[in-house]
DNA sequence: ACACTAATGATAATGATTATCACTAAAGGT
DNA sequence: ACCTTTAGTGATAATCATTATCATTAGTGT
C-alpha cells in the first residue's frame, strides 16, 4: 500500500457516488498534486480487479468507480438519470429486492447454464430532482437508500 | 430510409447477438463495400435513439447493438461471459422473471422517486460452454432463451 | 550500502467514437 | 424540366478515454 494508492482509496472513500477516473484524478490532484493520471487509472483498475472497487459502464463513454461496500456486494443496482446523467448507486437494497435479483440469477443459470458471479441492474430514467424541478441540466443529491421491509411484493 | 441505412438494418436483423460497431461495419462492407464507417456509427446511434436498436456497454470499451425485439422491450437482460467475452442477450424472458424486474422498478420509483424508463440487467460470469469445456478462450453458441413457466419462484 | 523488484509519473500510442466538410441525391416549388 | 434547399453520405481529421512504454524512484531484503 503506497502513498498514491492510499490517496486514491481515500478519495473513493469520501465519495458517495460513482466517480469517473477523471473526477478521481482531479480530487487526488487537489489534495496532493504530483500524482500522475496513469497511476489513477492503474490503481482504479487494480482496485476493481481485487474487488475493492466496483466498476460500471453507464453508456457515457467512460467508466465509473465506487468503493465496494464492506459486505462484498455481488448485486449492484444503479439508477442512471438520462437528464442530469447522474449515476446513483442504490445502497442497502431491501431484502425483497435482493431476493428478486437472486431469483433472476437462479433462473438464468437454470435455463441457460450460465454461472452468474456478479450482477448489475441499471435503471435508466429521470431522477427525482430532474423529474420535479422542470428538467434543467444540473447536478444534485446523494446516494439512494432502498432498505426497509418493502411491503410491496405481491 | 436510404440504402446504407437499409443495409445496416439488414445486418442487424440477420444477427442474433449484440454486435459492435466494427462488426456491423465489417459485415456491411462484405455485402456492399463503399459504405463508410462514419455512416455505420451515425446510423447505429440513430437507431438506438428512435428505439429500433438497443445499445449496451459491457465494459470492454466499446458499445454493442442489437435490434430491438418487436414488442418494444423495455426490460433487457444480458449475460456477459468473463471468459470468452460473449454477450448473450436473453430473449423471451419468462413471465416470472419479467415480473421480478417490474417489481424492482416499482420498488425503486417508490423508494427514491426515480422514474424508470428502461432497465438493463447484466449478469457477469461464465457461460455454459466456457464452464464445461475446460475454459479456453473461444467463441461459440447462440442467444439464450429463458421463457416457459419457470416453476421456481417462491 | 547493494542488488532487486514493484510502483510511479510523463508521455506516446491506441482504439472507439464524434465532428467536419465537401459532395451527392432526393424533395419541393415555380 | 430547372433551380433551390436540405438530408444523408464518405473520407478523414479531431477528440476522448484508456493503455502501453520507459526511464526513474521508492521499498525490501540481505
Amino acid at each position: 500500500m503506497t502513498g498514491p494508492r492510499r490517496l486514491i482509496l481515500d478519495v473513493l472513500e469520501s465519495a458517495d457516488e460513482y466517480m469517473s477516473a477523471e473526477q478521481v484524478y482531479l480530487e487526488v490532484y487537489r489534495r496532493h498534486p504530483g500524482v500522475g493520471i496513469a497511476t489513477v487509472y492503474r490503481t482504479l483498475q487494480l482496485l476493481a480487479e481485487v474487488g475493492t472497487a466496483q466498476r460500471v459502464d453507464t453508456g457515457e463513454g467512460k467508466a465509473r468507480y465506487k468503493l465496494a461496500p464492506a459486505g462484498e456486494r455481488r448485486q449492484r443496482v444503479i439508477l442512471v438519470c438520462s437528464n442530469c446523467s447522474r449515476t446513483i448507486p442504490v445502497t442497502d437494497l431491501g431484502d425483497q429486492d435482493q431476493q428478486r435479483i437472486t431469483q433472476l440469477e437462479g433462473s438464468m443459470s437454470r435455463n441457460t447454464g450460465f454461472a452468474v458471479a456478479q450482477s448489475l441492474v441499471q435503471f435508466f430514467g429521470t431522477c427525482a430532482e430532474c423529474g420535479s424541478s422542470a428538467a434543467g441540466s444540473g447536478r444534485h443529491g446523494g446516494p439512494a437508500r432502498v432498505s426497509g421491509t418493502d411491503t410491496t411484493g405481491y
